[in-house]
RNA sequence: GGGCGGUUAGCUCAGCUGGUAGAGCGCCUGCCUUACAAGCAGGAAGUCGGCGGUUCGAGCCCGUCACCGCCCACCA
């Protein structure tokens, strides 16, 4: 016995892994470069971290990419997703400092060639996880061509490119403020900052005049930052200090004189109206020191302790312990004069989760505003489109305010700075210097550096390789909101610098899908679902309210739920989404079923010229399923792709269809066989992209089929047909008219009986309305016991046995009262003279025919 | 402080250029009808966040307020 026969559950965990595996198998998923790129389609994969592990984000955006694959690939498009990982510089060196750390070693220990060496030995044991998560999904990646920000290619590209922007002046090395990330000892990014409130304590400090003739009070959240004041400052126009500038104060602790000074910047009307100004550790700071030439010292190190320059009384203490020990000084001089809570937000690192701590440091930057210019053009004039559109004004405020790019990390794991010094020379190249006593600088590239030439340099690039004449610019790019200017902009702008061309023309920003009850999704706090759980079978995290664990969904459910569910925004995590999706497999799945068990074995699917008129029917709401699918796909609306999809293949095919065809089904009607066939090729077909495996697994039961249906079937266009549209529309509402009727009336549910049919437009169809609302249509004259107004006149239904008026009589008084009230509202509407003589003809003429019609039926009632 | 998104049935969400409010889940009723009982048929359920305006007509357009969420931002 065939599976078809025996299962009639569509079982996922036993077909996924086998239909995955002739996947792999047959190099579908890795095509020969040839062709052009605007004849060929490519994505590029956001690149998963190589220590990570698929989560519902991935999930999503990995579902949504893989749709779109398979649909360019299915269309005969030689199609390329372009797969690989990302070396994930921080993340990654902090996962091998931790196994490290049970070990009882630290990274300085064993020193930076075997602890790069241990990251290697790493990412060979846990990098693969990832890859084969995404298998599970389906994901249809070239995963045969494999690509890593760190390969011997790749760091080429990379040294490439900073020499190139070297050259032409865009990278420099600069002193300056920057954000220091105490947790992974490093330099990070503005965009790896985020705010956080915090309730700290505002304290007012007197900072004696050295005329000694009172003293002059600043407020700071930061008092051991004092040790590093090396001004005062003043709003020029400030009335009560106006006198003051130009004075010295004194700097308590320290001793020493402190200019007081007048800028702009100084907020007349916050806090006391004068400020200490230490350029060493506050950004703002920082620039009043620059517009002012002030000296800047540096009080906290790197380690995040106070050094040397704090005096010995600080040297070595912790920022924290230090602020304790500045504070009571002060408090004995009594020069405290108040303190109160304040409440304020406070930068953080994304990384390391530690308080950032602004210092002064040596850093490589690179320089954006030139590269921007360009890449805002490029959005401007629509050459890069944003779905949803209003990710384009996100992108163009952050270019248009651009800032430079602190580039350099301290790290150990990424790519080292192609840059060597020798005393005050400086080198930078692909290659090294040659000569003696050259050494090479020790930091690392920001990870997001590499990921920027992630379209090209995956290709091959800078070889003038066949991928990259094949599928570069790709397609499409889709990926999270959160890396917009991390690395969608940054691809923009690199990818016009060095391949003059743009690296995609659709940027698809999808959904972040949160918890199931509004909060991030997040494992630690118990709301992280985890995707392969969904598929598999696994436990349900406590963010659910019921426990147990969730049934093994499949792939399939998952990726249509998430599909489904993600809309241009943010969406909650839906449960029952993915359960749609799993009944929409199964469904189709026994739709199979009874066609292919059905049919005779000697039929082949082909062209279909249907003569009946639910085959006519069927063909015609195909044709529209499938360009509406077509049309969502292509506009990246995957939640209406799926949704109509599933309302095609439940509400029109399972529903009625094939209700409709039984009969004709049993006595082996060619037509109707011809029909089913057709429609359910071409229904799985339309399906793939979004359900792969179930479609593929159905269509090796299709007689007469060949290879794969991932890699597309010749799709034979069907045409619609308003007749047959509108023939079946009528006798599917007059089906459910009766079906209605009947529940009112109290009539049982096998019951058939007797009734008359007094309407035009069924010629076609009475058998079948006979058939589903289980009638027997016969010409007799005499009263009707009941009319029920259906399209085009009404079925009356005769006097019969198997009605006892008493039954049902509430539903009947709840119906008229129903059918009153909307009399009345129809009634009202047409009484009103603006609406009969304003309103387009045909919305008041639909007016009064339904007015018409529910007098009717509360006549008969 | 600026910007964006949201507020529609008990829950999660759809609602195209304004024309009698929809889906899935949950709930109620009836059916083991030879594809599927994790199924089928039928049903109840919404003052579309508040207020004002435009219009014959507003969930949809305009104004305003409230609440929720996100992003950006160097006010001690």
């Amino acid at each position: 016995m065939s599976d078809l026969e025996s299962k009639t559950r569509y079982e996922p965990g036993e077909v996924e892994p086998r239909i995955m595996r002739r996947w792999l198998d047959s190099g579908l998923f890795h095509p020969e470069p040839a062709g052009t790129p605007d004849e060929n389609y490519s994505i590029a994969i956001p690149p998963p971290n190589v220590t990570g592990v698929l989560h519902m984000g991935h999930a999503l955006n990995n579902s949504v990419q893989d749709c779109l694959v398979r649909y360019h690939r299915m269309q005969g498009q030689r199609t390329k997703w372009i797969f690989g990982t990302d070396h994930a510089g921080i993340a990654t060196q902090t996962q091998v400092e931790r196994a490290l750390e049970q070990e009882g070693l630290t990274r300085e220990e064993i020193g930076r060639e075997e602890f790069v060496a241990r990251v290697w030995e790493w990412r060979e044991e846990y990098g693969h996880a990832i890859v084969e998560q995404l298998k599970r999904l389906g994901a249809s990646c070239d995963y045969e061509d494999e690509r890593f920000t760190l390969d011997e290619g790749y760091v080429r590209a990379v040294l490439e490119v900073f020499v190139a922007l070297y050259r032409k002046g865009l990278i420099y090395r600069d002193r300056y403020m920057v954000n220091w990330d105490p947790g992974s000892r490093s330099a990070i990014s503005d965009l790896e900052v985020e705010d956080r409130d915090v309730t700290d304590t505002l304290y007012y400090i007197d900072y004696p005049l050295a005329s000694g003739s009172g003293a002059i009070t600043v407020a700071t959240v930061r008092p051991e930052t004092m040790l590093a004041d090396t001004a005062l400052a003043v709003n020029p126009e400030d009335e009560r200090y106006r006198r003051l500038i130009g004075e010295t104060a004194i700097l308590p602790l320290v001793g020493r004189k402190l200019k007081i000074i007048a800028d702009e910047y100084v907020k007349p009307d916050f806090g006391t109206g004068a400020l200490k100004i230490t350029p060493g550790h506050d950004p703002n700071d920082f620039e009043i020191g620059r517009r002012h030439g002030l000296q800047q010292l540096s009080v906290i190190g790197e380690d995040g302790r106070m050094t040397a320059e704090a005096g010995e009384r600080f040297a070595g203490l912790t920022v924290a312990d230090a602020r304790r020990a500045v504070v009571d000084e002060l408090r004995e001089q009594g020069l405290v004069a108040r303190a109160e809570p304040y409440p304020h937000t406070v930068p953080f690192s994304q990384r390391s989760g530690e308080r950032i701590e602004p210092l002064v440091s040596l850093q490589w930057f690179m320089r954006m505003d030139e590269l921007a210019k360009a890449a805002i053009d490029a959005v401007k004039d629509g050459r890069v489109k944003f779905f949803p559109e209003r990710f384009a004004k996100v992108y163009l405020d952050w270019m248009e305010n651009i800032r430079p790019w602190c580039i350099s990390r301290q790290l150990w794991w990424g790519h080292r700075l192609p840059v060597w010094y020798r005393g005050k020379e400086t080198y930078v190249g692909v290659e090294p210097p040659r000569g003696e006593g050259w050494e090479r600088d020790p930091d690392v590239l920001d990870t997001w550096f590499s990921s920027a030439l992630w379209p090209f340099a995956t290709l091959g690039w800078p070889q003038n390789t066949p991928a990259l004449e094949a599928f570069y610019p790709t397609d499409a790019l889709v990926t999270g909101r959160d890396i917009v200017f991390l690395w969608v902009a940054r691809m923009i702008m690199m990818g016009l610098e060095f391949r003059e061309q743009l690296p995609f023309g659709d940027v698809y920003i999808n959904s972040i899908i949160q918890a199931p009850d509004g909060r991030r999704m997040q494992k630690s706090v118990g709301t992280g679902i985890d995707p392969l759980d969904l598929i598999d079978g696994g436990p349900r995290p406590p963010v659910f309210t019921q426990g147990g664990d969730f049934p093994p969904y499949g792939a399939d459910a998952v990726r249509w739920g998430l599909l489904a569910m993600s809309s241009g925004q943010d969406v909650r995590f839906s449960e029952e989404k993915i359960a749609q999706g799993q009944q929409l497999t199964n469904k189709l799945w026994n739709a199979a079923r009874l066609i292919l068990l059905g049919v005779d074995g000697d039929v082949r699917p082909g062209p279909v010229e249907p003569s009946a008129i639910e085959d006519r029917w069927i063909i015609s709401r195909l044709a529209r399923a499938k360009a509406e699918v077509r049309g969502r796909i292509e506009r990246y609306d995957f939640s209406h792709a799926a949704l109509a999809l599933y309302d095609f293949i439940y509400g029109e095919l399972c529903d009625w269809y094939l209700e409709l065809v039984k009969p004709r089904l049993r006595e082996h009607d060619r037509g109707a066989e011809l029909t089913l066939l057709h429609v359910l090729l071409e229904t799985i077909a339309l399906a793939h992209p979004i359900i792969p495996f179930v479609t593929e697994e159905i269509y090796s039961h299709v007689p007469g089929s060949e290879g794969l249906l991932a890699a597309g079937t010749e799709s034979l266009p069907e045409t619609i047909d308003e007749e047959a549209e509108s023939a079946l529309a009528r006798t599917i509402a007059a089906v459910q008219a009766i079906r209605g009727w009947r529940d009112i009336a109290g009539v049982k549910a096998a019951a058939i009986i007797p009734a008359r049919l007094m309407a035009s437009g069924y010629e076609d169809t009475a058998p079948q309305i006979e058939r589903l609302a289980r009638l027997t249509f016969s010409p007799a004259e005499g009263d009707q016991v009941a009319s029920v107004a259906i399209p085009g006149g009404a079925i009356e239904i005769l006097p019969t046995t198997e009605l006892d008026p008493a039954d049902g009589e509430s539903k009947k008084a709840a119906r008229r009262a129903k059918l009153v009230a909307e009399i009345e509202r129809a009634e009202a509407k047409l009484a009103n003279a603006g609406f009969v003589s304003k309103a387009p003809e045909h919305v008041v003429q639909a007016e009064r025919e339904k007015l018409a019609r529910l007098k009717e039926e509360l006549e008969s009632l």
